[in-house]
DNA sequence: GATTTACGTAAAATATGTTTGACATTGAAA
DNA sequence: TTTCAATGTCAAACATATTTTACGTAAATC
């Protein structure tokens, strides 16, 4: 039984509308990167970069493990 | 002036060596790497994924701040 | 001095994350 | 009812992370 490799959730579209009210466009802007990006992390479709999700955490203003969490029976 | 990327430095080996006294082969093994990964990574050849990355900051039973840090003007 | 353990380097192949560009849908505002 | 902003999908190209394999070195130990 191999190690469990878990799965990274993120809370980047609650906090992105309820907290700071941006639009995806610029949340990418902020953050150097991408409205695809943002669009692909937000639905799940894969994990960021750690300096991505560096970024973003700080765009927000937030602590890191407030907009990503580890879950690791996922 | 396009936004800075920053870069993620990490405490791994201080970590691993001070605090837990395993070698990377066991490292490697605890979190489902290979030794390889664990060398650049210790080496700052690159960032881990995420995934990785919050299991070796279990692995460690550290914070994940404490095990990771972003330094934005990197 | 041969063997073993831990750490390092290097390169190719594969997997995952990011960009670019094009087009579709929805809701709000003119 | 058309226009526009925001969100979404898709696919190809590109960049980065990870694995696999092989070989090199230094220190400890037999």
């Amino acid at each position: 039984m191999a190690v469990r490799k878990g799965k990274v959730i993120n809370n980047i579209r609650r906090i992105r509308l309820a907290r700071t009210a941006l639009t995806q466009v610029e949340l990418a802007a902020m953050v150097g990167a991408t409205r695809q990006t943002i669009i692909a992390i937000e639905g799940g479709k894969y994990a960021p970069s750690m300096e991505l999700a560096f970024r973003i955490a700080r765009a927000f203003g937030e602590p890191f493990e407030d907009v990503f969490e580890f879950d690791p029976d996922g």
